[in-house]
DNA sequence: TGAAATAATGACAACGTTGTCAAAACTAGG
DNA sequence: CCTAGTTTTGACAACGTTGTCATTATTTCA
């Protein structure tokens, strides 16, 4: 994936947008005519209307949106009102974070959702950025560390901001909270209550955290001197299923572990559901940690031991971040990553000592 | 809450937004001393800053967004790209819903987070309503049922759309699912299993769905020929603690029942936490369903029969209607309501009949 | 005190579209 | 082939702001 690849038509360096004037010009009719073609409106020749539609089609053309609302009546714009659960997904804490910066710095937020593994995650990000006119873009995890979304943009020339563990060059604008020492500090704290076989299941490996938590479960190891043992590290993708697989797997073992630090609640929750399924008790026979604090976390029985991120500071922080370069600032990225902390449930409980001789 | 009776207002005389102009005018100076003013800019005399601030607040001036965008270099516009994660809540659905109308119908979708129980709520409203500028709202529930906020944006001639069980009007624009159909099928389906006491956990009262949910479970029990037992209604607030709470209640009852539907999935769930705090097995013991199949559903043990609606499709269409009609097309309100259907899992299973006997 | 330098202000074009209204091109009827 | 009516098209103003550059006011310094 180097320069072979050419998978953005646009690498000229200024592309200015077509105006109603060129689609005119190349058409031969008036401004008012394109107009009335590209909002649909009737009284036009069927024989100049097809004239106007190629040249809009080989120009690429795209109303200015500011400029419309300028003129007309209407603002094409419509008002989601929601109440704002209690209790958020990832993504929710995001968004309430962006707007919370939006707001503040008299911006709008605009929102492209994606479904992953996308073929035309690069051609999507394109339309969206080119069609929305936007001033910048901020990426949360996983998107973050798609280095294909950082090229596109860096070549569109649209500053961006990251949320995401991993830092990147120096005028990187980004926000990380500690994951590798919140995975540590939930790896020592079952430790601390007795463990000695301790399982871990990884996350997607597109994201980021996924190396920083596992790297905190290994120097937490370390640090009590237990060994590494590889059976004891399963692959999962951060979905339930894969938890539960990833569980299947673990208790299957011989010599089982007592506890498992799962890489997110997900995960955490499809290992309790696999523990139930072959009557295991928790924590009595199996302590299970997750990681986020997302609902689910809560409303499990037992409800879980995990990880609470400041994700809606983080998101706004970021944000804002990015809103100050945009303005000009010169901003210089955060010295501190956020902290996390663990949140204590009943998943984990003390381990009698005995059982674990080696 | 101001006017008491105000049914029909009559056009009032324009509230037409003050531009630079008025605020130069009023402020003495050029339009541009006035621009300078409002960016901030450097080079302007106190004096001339102040004056130009108080004819600002006298007047309550908000630059216009869009001439902005038209006049200068920068869009205030902020991308947010993000990973759609595959399974949803109900806001993240009705998100996806709406922002793909808005895209098809070349909108923007803003978004206003709301947390209830809100006393400026009203306020909030017209705050957004009036500095966003926009076109239409979309309400979903509940704050489709909020009678103030329709008011409001009577008041204010912006045209809204609603996802709420409730019908309004006749030019109300909104779209809803067969709630007591579907909570008849599901009490239904229990009481095919064998079950004869069945409690019933209501949602929050401020839901249009609450109603129809609770009908639907009178009439499959008069459907049925089983009495209706007061004791086995409760109420709830759609929470994971009051289900919990709600649960407590029939469970303590001297003869419980052997199935509760629960209003809502976060209810069902503490209903299934609150049984297993007990040591009651599930289906064994008490059956459970819940509604709205939030991930909640399938991740807790043992996984959850629920009722699904289409969310996504329903946020959709209505916010389709919605830009149909401010495009000044006659819409006229969906004739069928978009169908729910039972997802079975495992918390439900067959009752023995003799147990029952009355 | 006067000239030069600098700070503050203003006049006006530009941004890209839609609305208004008039002109031109068609169509139908006699 | 002309007239009246209808459909199609176009010229141009308007939308509300910022950018550019000229002009005026103020300060500095010889």
């Amino acid at each position: 994936m180097n320069s072979q690849a050419t998978p953005h038509p646009h690498p000229q360096p200024k592309p200015k947008a077509p105006t109603i004037f060129d689609v005119a010009k190349l058409a031969g009719v008036s401004i008012k005519t394109v107009s009335r073609v590209i909002n649909l409106e009737s009284n036009v020749r069927p024989s100049t209307r097809e004239k106007v539609e190629a040249a809009v089609e080989a120009l690429d053309y795209r109303p200015n949106a500011a400029a419309r609302v300028l003129s007309g009546k209407r603002f094409y714009v419509i008002g989601l009102i929601y109440e704002n659960p209690n209790e958020f997904s990832y993504m929710q804490k995001v968004l309430n974070g962006a707007l919370k910066a939006c707001e503040a710095g008299g911006y709008t937020l605009l929102l492209l959702p994606l479904t992953l593994p996308n073929p035309d995650l690069i051609d999507d990000v394109q339309r969206f950025v080119s069609q929305s006119r936007l001033d910048g873009v901020v990426l949360p995890a996983p998107l973050g560390d798609f280095s294909e979304i950082q090229r596109l943009l860096n070549e569109l020339e649209i500053p961006f901001a990251r949320i995401t563990p991993k830092t990147g060059a120096e005028d990187d604008l980004s926000v990380q909270c500690h994951d590798e020492q919140a995975s540590f500090d939930v790896t020592q704290f079952l430790i601390e209550q007795g463990h000695r076989r301790l399982g871990f299941i990884k996350g997607d490996p597109i994201h980021g955290a996924t190396e920083h938590r596992y790297r905190g479960y290994i120097r937490a190891l370390q640090v009590a001197g237990i060994g590494l043992r590889s059976e004891f590290v399963r692959d999962g993708m951060f979905s339930f299923e894969s938890g539960k697989t990833a569980a299947r797997a673990l208790l299957d073992l011989r010599e089982p572990p007592t506890a498992i630090v799962a890489s997110n609640d997900d995960m955490a929750a499809g290992t309790i559901f696999e523990a139930r399924e072959r009557g295991l008790s928790i924590p009595g026979d199996l302590s299970v940690v997750g990681f986020d604090d997302t609902p689910i976390a809560s409303h499990i029985w037992p409800p879980l031991t995990t990880v609470r991120q400041p994700i809606v500071e983080m998101a706004e922080s970021v944000t804002s971040l990015l809103i100050r370069k945009l303005k000009g600032e010169q901003v210089e990225p955060l010295d501190q990553p956020f902290a996390c902390h663990v949140v204590t449930r009943a998943s984990t409980g003390e381990r009698a000592v005995q059982d674990d001789l080696e």
